[in-house]
RNA sequence: GGAGAGGUGGCAGAGCGGUUGAAUGCGGCGGUCUUGAAAACCGUUGUCCGUGCAAGCGGACCGGGGGUUCGAAUCCCCCCCUCUCCGCCA
């Protein structure tokens, strides 16, 4: 959620930096500015409503003690009329309270200078590109035949026992899940991001914070019973450790690292390009998470995204990373790097990460503080990314390594396989 | 699931209808003392909103929402949460 202050303020950047989105946004803002003014003229005239009628409540209770009962008869019949009017107007500032904040959930973070305009995906900027996309022999298999041959993924028992999109990891398949977990948290964790195991269910407070509530309501899981959600992302629960809290400047930066599984409901997106693991309702992800001072988040967008290359090169894996133009970049990033690694077998890129600085959008909601060196309190930046997505990492690993004696396992996976090959 | 207790400032903990934004203790900050530190002593110390160049002024906040009253942290109603005991259980 932007700050109202500083719609208010930089009015013309900020709406610029909307357009960047093929937005006009000038009817929202303008709204925004109109409904702030008259937040701020209602609570002006019921401050001093209410002032006058603690004057007069502090009078009468003076009157009494002195015996003046009939002054002070006299002046409980004028406050009736004030308490009528305060009444009526802290009615009215909470609605417009309400229709000012529900305007603020529909507006998008304001779009990073370097983020380029465009479209859609195809305008996305690669940045950086790594590694030889492998020549594969004509009778090459996808990842979803390959699974079938060795036996390690059966989507056909997850659709049994619970539904399409949840797949059942079975033998060397389930020991790479497990590798893949603990050879990322073990390099996240050596890059100074601090573990942690959060709940796999939120509330609906935690929901708000990171905004995947109001809007993306639908695309989470909902236990309706208890009112939890099933969380999409670990960014949701470790983001929200944050939530109303005060830093101190000295605590920056704030890393950490948290793998869980991740469950999206993704409604109506299902048809080409998801076969397999390319898309899932539950997946397994190990992702960092980072609250800095505002004047280093960039610096530390940085750093993340030269970690996360280091495991997909570790791996390796040819990627390449791409900066998400206006119209691709998600509603709460200001900016957002997608690192895609190449699917020899289905010739085609596939996004494994996302690293993303969200500014104040997520900490203005959160409330997430820091006191800065003159003892004020400011909002404090937030950022997150993938270190890694694990279904895609598997299905390009399958298909990029297959060879006829089996599928080669990565080197550094071998201490936590126990394996060299899958076959 | 059943029974009970309770939610007050950074923490602990009083207050139970009027001048209480809230005693007291701890912690924090500033100072005196000291070569330095500790101890002791003195002072200070919440958040949010509005308004103002500022000093300041005004309002709200004692889990959340509503009510009674001229006046509520204190009384009433609803909801949420925590703890203890019992039950169930990995």
């Amino acid at each position: 959620m932007l700050e109202v202050q500083r719609i208010r303020e930089q009015y013309d950047e900020v709406l610029a930096g909307l357009q960047k989105r093929n937005m006009d946004a000038r009817p929202l803002l303008d709204r925004v500015l109109q409904l702030d003014e008259r937040r701020r003229q209602t609570k002006t005239l019921l401050d001093q409503t209410l002032a006058h009628l603690n004057k007069l409540s502090k009078e009468i209770g003076q009157l009494y003690k002195s015996g003046e009962v009939k002054k002070a008869e006299l002046f409980k019949a004028k406050t009736s009329e004030l308490k009528e009017e305060s009444k009526k107007l802290s009615e009215q500032l909470q609605r417009t309270e309400e229709q000012l904040l529900e305007i603020l959930y529909q507006i998008p973070n304001v779009p990073h200078p370097s983020v380029p305009e465009g479209k859609n995906e195809e305008d996305n900027e690669t940045v950086y590109e790594w590694g030889e996309k492998p020549e594969l022999p004509g009778d090459a298999l996808p990842h979803w035949d390959l699974i079938k041959k060795y036996d390690i993924i059966d989507f056909e028992l997850g659709t049994k026992i619970t539904g399409a999109g949840f797949p059942v990891y079975k033998n060397q398949g389930a020991r790479l899940q497990r590798a893949l977990i603990n050879f990322f948290l073990d390099r996240n964790t050596q890059a100074g991001y601090e573990e942690t195991i959060p709940p796999h269910l939120i509330n609906e407070a935690s929901g708000y914070g990171t905004g995947q509530l109001p809007d993306k309501e639908g695309q989470m899981y909902h236990v309706e019973k208890d009112n939890l959600y099933l969380i999409p992302t670990a960014e949701v629960p470790v983001t929200n450790f944050y939530r109303d809290v005060i830093l101190d400047e000295k605590d920056f930066p704030v890393k950490n690292t948290a793998y869980t599984p991740c469950f999206r409901r993704e409604a109506g997106s299902w048809g080409a390009h998801v076969r397999g693991l390319n898309r899932l309702h539950q997946f397994d992800k190990v992702e960092i998470v980072r609250i800095e001072h505002p004047d280093r988040s960039y610096e530390a967008l940085d750093e993340m995204v030269e970690h996360v290359k280091t495991l997909l090169q570790a791996l390796e894996l040819p990627f390449r990373i791409v900066r998400l133009c206006g119209g691709d970049l998600g509603f709460t990033s200001a900016l957002t790097y997608d690192f895609e690694v190449w699917s020899a077998a289905q010739k085609r890129w596939l996004e494994v990460s996302s690293v993303s600085n969200f500014e104040t959008f997520q900490s203005n909601r959160l409330k997430l503080r820091f006191r800065d060196k003159n003892n004020r309190k400011r909002l404090a930046h937030t950022l997150n990314g993938s270190a890694l997505a694990l279904p895609r990492v598997v299905a390009a690993l399958l298909e990029n390594n297959q060879t006829p004696e089996g599928i080669r396992i990565p080197e550094v996976l071998h201490p936590y396989t126990g394996f060299k090959i899958i076959n």
